[in-house]
DNA sequence: TGTCCACACTAAAACCATTTAGTATAGGCA
DNA sequence: TGCCTATACTAAATGGTTTTAGTGTGGACA
């Protein structure tokens, strides 16, 4: 039942383990082994199927070809694409992954990345909650790579993928105004996260251009950890108190409460209220009326992430790779005015 | 920079690793460790923040503390979902999880078996796809723990989770006739699994049991492996070229398309074509008309596939487990001709 | 004939935790 | 005093691979 060892090839072909070992590894020349042992093992190793054992490997080398994946909420749309992507990407360069949610709570981060780090895995995907700066440090004092996503930390000097928040809110707000929107709030998360802030600070510069004027009163923050429920209250509350044209969802999730929200008051998105969501989504897509998004390249996001690992895996650089992707807007019927009557 | 080991533990308390491995795995009574001592390493094993090796572990007692979760497709939300619960439920009793996905494709889903074989995970949550049952029969063989989710291997003898398809989809169909529809299509894919052959015998069984005739004509099959626009185009098509007056989608995705094409032909989902889906989906709640569907418990799903998992890690049995949760059919506008001037 | 080197390998250690098979000591009993 | 047993540990093997430091042989050269 045991699985075949080095060893077992070893036997078979009658030579040491050692040999078998530099043959395998592409060593052969190198070590000069000759060509007829050589062919001898590979056919071997060939006939018998033999895999290393990684276990084994890992406790020699140090390495275990597996990497960590830490995202937000596996379970929603944008992070699970995002895994799917990163699967792939690292599947082609022999990786696995090993993931975990933190819903955004750093409790759980931190809990994540001790698991993490006493299985070994080479290198870390981390999109990073409040208060993380001394985690990450520490791993690259451990000389272990780690790209962050999503957001990074101001304070900490590390590879990051991000998108550019600031021109994508921007963009989205300066599309709303060009509609004809006057009245315009933010209903964003209350982390104050860089991809936050930044996604506030694309809001108000764009209102700030128009002659705008940008208040607390057309902020509204909801904690992560609120259930849908307790979104879509909060949110209805907010809109029935603050009365505005249209409205910026920092985040997909916070969209789609923002959706059954506005619906619940009878309120008719576009015409009565206007709406541009961070991220896309099916939903978003088929909504009638259909959303207006900031799109972000997800495709790009995971396949660079993976890009920049792969490349301080083989040989660390000590310099930061920080890639800012541009979101696209997508321009659909929810922030346009016109369009309304449908 | 190297990690703490057993050995240092034993140097500071002046004993041998053995003692000190006794007394990290709750042996020390067992192996009359004297309670000073046994104090003491705990004392010096917490100082040093002790974690062990889980590879070195996991070499000598061949566990690793991992399962491997295979998927369909971890973008899809269902899978993403159920992704989550595993991950929670995992964690819960210390097992991280190594995910993938198939994209139903068996040649993919071997690939993915292997590696998580030659990663020496414990125990496997396998979707299977086409064909797989001699790898399945081959994990058994080596008694490594196997859950099936999703659908199941009618010639092999495994353990399963899965929903009652055929009374989900014998539900929806039942509930489609009694709104008056009479024309009923049911678009599904071409797999020929058993969870899509029991939606199938379901709806047909439903058809039959109110004297409407189930033929060739009503089905329409279409592959995974199309994209977007084949899919559509392909819904689209069939839809053009059969009169129906409802359909009944096999899966989120194929709903999702199907409303799409309904919509490209300028129909009216409900008033002119009922529709009722297989999985629920935020996109269906939200749309406008709602759209029906057969909703799948997931934390139920996750929560049990973990369970009898870690029951067979704990102390394999000789019995399978086969389990089979109720979906709930959701009753939203699209399925309702009353509700379609909404 | 003796020295040196290239060649083609191999022995053994290391990675770290677990586990089997002991060992050394003290005390009880005859 | 000698034998036995319980106590409280430990040495060494094990798991499979990689890697360092060799070893033995044959031929070239002086």
């Amino acid at each position: 039942m045991k699985g075949i060892s080095i060893k077992d090839i070893a036997k078979q072909a009658g030579v040491s383990p050692t040999t078998v070992s530099f043959v395998l590894n592409g060593k052969a020349k190198e070590k000069r082994i000759s060509d007829q042992v050589s062919k001898k093992i590979l056919k071997i190793a060939n006939k018998l199927k033999y895999k290393p054992n990684q276990l084994a490997r890992g406790l020699r080398t140090g390495k275990t070809k597996t990497l960590g994946l830490i995202v937000e909420d596996i379970a929603n749309n944008f992070w699970a694409n995002v895994a799917k992507v990163v699967e792939d990407e690292a599947d082609k360069h022999g990786y696995k992954v090993l993931y975990g949610s933190t819903e955004d709570n750093s409790e759980k981060a931190r809990g994540l990345l001790e698991v993490l780090k006493y299985r070994q895995v080479d290198g870390y995907i981390i999109t990073p909650t409040k208060n993380m700066e001394k985690e990450i440090e520490l791993l690259k004092m451990v000389r272990k790579p780690v790209v962050l996503m999503d957001r990074y930390l101001p304070n900490v000097d590390s590879h990051y993928v991000v998108v550019d928040n600031y021109q994508g809110a921007f963009a989205a707000t300066s599309h709303l105004i060009a509609q004809g929107y006057k009245k315009i709030a933010i209903i964003t998360t209350t982390s104050d996260q860089v991809q936050m802030k930044q996604r506030m600070e694309g809001f108000a510069a764009a209102l700030k251009k128009h002659g705008i004027t940008f208040n607390k009163t057309i902020v509204k923050k909801l904690p992560f950890d609120l259930d849908r429920a307790g979104h879509t209250q909060e949110i209805t509350k907010f809109l029935r108190a603050t009365k505005v044209d249209a409205i910026f969802f920092a985040t997909n999730y916070l969209g789609i409460y923002g959706i059954e929200s506005i619906r619940s008051l009878g309120l008719r998105i576009g015409a009565d209220v206007g709406m541009v969501s961070f991220d896309d989504h099916d939903l978003f897509r088929l909504h009638s009326p259909s959303i207006t998004c900031v799109s972000q390249p997800i495709g790009e996001i995971g396949r660079q992430i993976v890009d920049v690992l792969m490349k301080e895996l083989n040989h660390a650089s000590n310099t930061s790779h920080h890639l800012v992707l541009s979101p696209t807007l997508e321009i659909r019927q929810s922030s346009i005015r016109e369009e309304n009557n449908k």
